[in-house]
DNA sequence: AGCGCACTACGTACGGTGTACGTAACTAGG
DNA sequence: CCTAGTTACGTACACCGTACGTAGTGCGCT
C-alpha cells in the first residue's frame, strides 16, 4: 500500500530534529513562546499563522515545518503555559497541596486569558503536562486511593477552576468593555433579564437575582469552590 | 455625541420583529435549528454564514437581517438545544433530579457533539437557559442553602459534565478517526508516552497508565463524578 | 389615501485565514 | 563527492466574516 493515510500524527511523537539537512533556525521553544506573545498581546484571535511567523521573523509557510497544523501551534502553547506550572515538594497534606495547585492554575489563566479557550481536554499529555500531571499525582500520594481516581480528581478539578475563571474572564470583558460598567449592567438586566423575569415564570431566577445585591467575593467564591471540590474526594468519616 | 458606539448589544435583548418593513421570512427558531442541522451533519467548523443561509434558503447577507454577529449564531444554537432539555416536576429528593439532569446534560452533548466546544459560559441567560436554570432550582428546593450556593451547584456540575463529555469524545473521534483502533493507540502510547514515561522521571504517570489495562467503564466513571459532586453540597452529617 | 421611512433581501467586494504546492539552498550519510 | 532528505519561502487557492450599496416592500402617520 502506497500512499499513507494522512494520519493525524501527534506532534509530541515526532522529533523536533532529524539528522539530514541544513539546521533549523529555530526551536519548539522559541514558536511556543513567539505563539504566546503574540496571545498575551492580541488575544487568541490574534494567533495566525502569519502573524506567528512574523514575530518569529521568517516567512508564513517556514512555520510549517515545525507545525504540521495550526491546531499544533495551540497544543505547543497550552504546552508553554504548562511549563509555568511551579512544582514544589508535596507537604505531606494533600488538601493544602491540591489548593494550591488550584490557585496557580486560576492564577495562570489570569495572566493568559486565553487559555481557557484552548483547554478542550483534547490537547493532553504534552511534555510539560505529563510534569504537571506527575506533581498533583505527588501530592496526593497521602490519599489513600487508586490512581485512577486520583487522575479523576485532578481532571475534575482542572474542568472547574477552568470553568470558574472562563465565567470570571467573561464578567470582566463585559464590564470592561462597556462604556458605563455598572449602568450598562443594569441596563441590560433591566431591559431584558427584568422583562423576562418579571413574568412570573421564572420565581426562583428573580429570587436568585435579588438574594445577594453587594459585590460577590470572587477570591471567596473560588475558594469554596475548591474546597467543596476537595470535600467530594475527602475519605468519609 | 453623534454615533453610538458599537455596543456588543445581546441578541436577547432585541425584540424578533419590529412593526415596520415586511415581515421577515425566516424566525429565529428557523435560524437556530438550520445552524443546528448544518453542525451536526458537519460539524462545528462546517456552520459558517453561507452555509447557514444556504441551508436556510437565504442569501448570505440576509442572515445579517436576524444575527448581527456570528458568535450570536452560536448563542442561537446554544438556546435551541438548551430547548431540549426535559423539564420535570421535581421528585422532592434534590440528588436524584440533579443526577438526572447530569444525565441528560451528557446525552444532549452526545447527540450534538459540537455543543461542548460552545458551552463556553459567555453564552448565558438565553431564553431557554432561563428554563433550564429555573429547573434546576426548583429541583433543589429540598436542598436548604442560599441560591448563589445552589447556582454554584449547578455551574460545577455543568463545568464538570462538560469537561468530563469533551474528554469522552475526543477519545472516541481519536479511535474512530484512526485505521487501526487498538492497534494505533498501543503504537502512539508506547511510541511517545513510553518513552517518555520509560525514563523513569514519571513513575507515578507510569503506574497510572498501567494500574487498570481493561476497558474502562464509561458510565460508571460519569455516574460515579456526578455522585462526588452532589456529595460535595450535601449537609454535612 | 397616500406619503415616507424603516425594514427586508441580497450582490459585490475587501481583507483576512489555513494551507497545498513548487522552487531554491543546504547539509549529513553513503 | 554525490545525492537524498530537509529547510526556507513565495505564490496561489478556496473559504471565511462582514462593510456597504441598492432595490423592493409594507406599516404608521398625516
Amino acid at each position: 500500500m502506497a500512499g499513507r493515510a494522512a494520519v493525524p500524527e501527534v506532534i509530541w511523537a515526532r522529533p523536533e530534529r532529524t539528522g539530514r539537512g541544513p539546521r533549523p533556525a529555530h526551536t519548539r521553544a522559541d514558536i511556543a513562546a513567539a505563539a504566546v506573545k503574540v496571545a498575551d498581546e492580541g488575544g487568541l484571535d490574534a494567533v495566525s499563522m502569519r502573524h506567528v511567523a512574523a514575530e518569529l521573523g521568517c516567512g508564513t509557510m517556514s512555520l510549517y515545518n515545525y507545525v504540521p497544523r495550526k491546531e499544533d501551534l495551540y497544543e505547543l502553547m497550552v504546552d508553554a503555559i504548562s511549563g509555568e506550572h511551579e512544582v514544589w515538594e508535596p507537604s505531606g497534606d494533600w488538601r493544602a497541596d491540591m489548593r494550591r495547585v488550584a490557585q496557580q492554575t486560576r492564577a495562570l489563566m489570569h495572566r493568559h486569558p486565553w487559555l481557557t479557550r484552548l483547554m478542550s481536554p483534547v490537547y493532553g499529555f504534552s511534555p510539560n503536562a505529563l510534569r504537571y500531571l506527575e506533581h498533583c499525582l505527588a501530592c496526593l500520594d497521602p490519599l489513600e486511593a487508586r490512581y485512577g481516581m486520583k487522575m479523576q480528581l485532578v481532571g475534575m478539578l482542572n474542568g472547574c477552576v477552568t470553568s470558574y475563571v472562563a465565567t470570571e474572564l467573561a464578567a470582566a470583558e463585559r464590564t470592561r468593555s462597556l462604556p458605563w460598567s455598572a449602568e450598562e449592567e443594569n441596563a441590560v438586566r433591566i431591559a431584558y433579564l427584568g422583562t423576562a423575569l418579571a413574568g412570573g415564570e421564572y420565581p426562583r431566577m428573580a429570587a436568585a437575582f435579588t438574594e445577594d445585591s453587594g459585590p460577590i467575593d470572587l477570591e471567596g467564591a473560588f475558594e469554596l469552590m475548591v474546597e467543596r471540590m476537595l470535600d467530594a474526594f475527602a475519605p468519609r468519616a
